[in-house]
DNA sequence: CCATAAGCGAGACGGTACGTCCAGTCTTAAG
DNA sequence: CTTAAGACTGGACGTACCGTCTCGCTTATGG
């Protein structure tokens, strides 16, 4: 793909992660509005044009930043196990864990955003919202095909609905908390909901 | 209660009407980020310190003309009938009403900031979460009083937060669209959730 | 003249003494620059509209506040001796005395303001220039009358000018005082300058 | 001295000379009141941090564009010839010349806000006032050694006065031009009041 | 081994929104 | 009809950040 021969000076490594460490930082500290490219720039010992040159808009930042994130916290992956509920609470438990603080505010600020630009929107789908979904609706999938689960395919998205909504529910609305015990609560709620008749 | 004689120019109504009216469609158009102190004054026609002298930030106007929608629109209320399901399909189908696209960006945006705004954050609790959630949350209560509906505390908080939480998820992610349909199928979810074990 | 029967609630004196003592003091603390119509009223305990009223800019608020504090000072007239050159050096104490800091940064101001100001300029070459201007004149043209001094037209103008020029120019550089002194220095002064060629 | 390696985009002298002809225009079509900021920035067709970022305010604005303006006149310099007398002609007509329209207003307007500046008065005493005191005083004095002139410390002081004060009365009033006629004027006056009485 | 080329820091550039202050005008109730 | 009070539109204030640009310096590859 990109075979030109790489002239000139190389891109700092030092640079790239002190921007994303910067936006994060800065995000957590001042929230996703007081997050600014100046900023960054600035907490990050960076120039200005360092950051335009690789990121066009604070939004491009957060996102390597949360990508970079997910990478090396995803190192110690969670294997499937075959039993449903099980991998479904791990699934639960593995996003939650993610969404810290940190990261919170961060995918709050780029979600709102996002409410106005539809490419934004779609990045995020791609990368952020989709797969944890397909994930989870995959597993859901698998239950009712072995036997375990029952539901036809709108109660599959309401239930995949119902898990991932109460947590940006409570990430936004910070009234509980998003932790392993709601993982725990929203496996059982989903196992109740999607019971076989027969058993 | 204000019983100073009011002196001086009584404010303007009109003026009043036209920053409201101006906040909510400059947020649909432009979205929350791209709203401005200095945009709605000069949409509404208003000078800019008027603005200033009756709402701090953009976000009081935003959420006085919230209000102010609400108000208008929750003339013709929704009665309860005291049938559990049928009320609790009401009061979110009412709700889901009210979260149009003129809003949704609007309430979207307003959480984002509340991410680190604690004053904001409690006065949306308030006035926005709170009220709908305790209104729901009673009703679920009321159905376990009278035999309807069973289930522990923590589960009809659960249930609140699924009902809740698929609305705002749907909101921010714009999956699928938050409309009767959806209140009947929560509505019909939850009662599987809650069935009484006797039945 | 006047002879409407004056209906309604009669001007308030004390209204009246108020704007023009705040005017000055506020000219002296502030400057001119700094003297401004609502803190005039503010100062004054006065509505704002009340200053508009009877005075529709603060140079005439300055200027009513300068005549009358020049009547108050004048009741203590210079009479005229018929002495050429104790009355030159007597007109000319009067006129530094009236030259405090506090009227001197008032006239500088409003010399300021009249270069712009064609109608402003012409009232205060009416009021404030003109009379003292013509009245010194007037006492050197009666000198080469009389036979104490002698010179032309061009030379009595210029001596007129030499006189209030020099207090100008120590008014606005403030390089040094405008006393009693220089009253006497500058009359010796016009003296040699006038002096007649057969003395 | 200013061995600093100049890092950074450097200032564009486009930009400086732009704001300073701008500053002198605007002040010579609306006066010194009307001179604003982001009049000067607009006409200058710069932005408006660029004018703060070099001038803190319209005072350093007009000061430089005034200083520049001289340094671009006094290239053809007035060579003094020894004769005293027309030494002072020359110097006279140097400063009258320099005393147009343009800069008149901008002179009237800084002394009038140099009443209440203590730091913006000893500014121009430095830069503007004091160095043709200085000139004209020491011209005087090189007379009084040599012979052609006579007088003490006082007379000279009040000499300069009546010079310079003439033409600040004059710019002020406006009631008579100060041109090439009035320098002769001057430098004739001087030479009788300080004329040695051996002559 | 130095020429070419790109990245880097710094920081000035033209713009625009911020939130405050004052200019003038108006609209009340009270005298 | 005046007064004090105060809300109204409008505009300049000085600050901060936007995204772009232009410097000198650094660090790589390639003739």
């Amino acid at each position: 793909m990109d075979d030109t021969p790489a002239r000139g000076r190389p891109r700092s490594e030092t640079a790239r992660r002190a921007v994303l460490d910067a936006a994060l930082q800065l995000c957590q500290s001042g929230g996703y509005q007081g997050l600014t490219m100046k900023g960054i720039a600035l907490t990050a010992g960076v120039g200005r044009q360092t950051v335009y040159r690789w990121w066009p808009a604070k939004q491009d930042v957060l996102i390597d930043a949360l990508r970079d994130l997910a990478l090396r916290k995803a190192e110690h992956l969670d294997p499937e196990t075959g039993d449903t509920l099980r991998d479904v609470r791990t699934l639960l438990n593995a996003t939650f864990t993610l969404t810290t603080s940190l990261t919170g505010k961060a995918l709050v600020g780029l979600m709102a955003e996002a409410q106005h630009d539809p490419a934004l929107s779609h990045r995020l789908q791609a990368t952020v919202i989709g797969p944890r979904r397909q994930a989870l609706r995959a597993l859901l999938a698998r239950g009712v095909a072995d036997g375990s689960l029952e539901g036809d395919a709108a109660a599959l998205d309401l239930a995949v609905d119902f898990a991932f909504g109460t947590m940006w529910y409570r990430l936004i609305s910070q009234h509980a908390p998003v932790d392993t015990a709601l993982a725990e609560q929203i496996t059982a709620a989903l196992a109740t909901l999607l019971r076989p008749a027969a058993a």
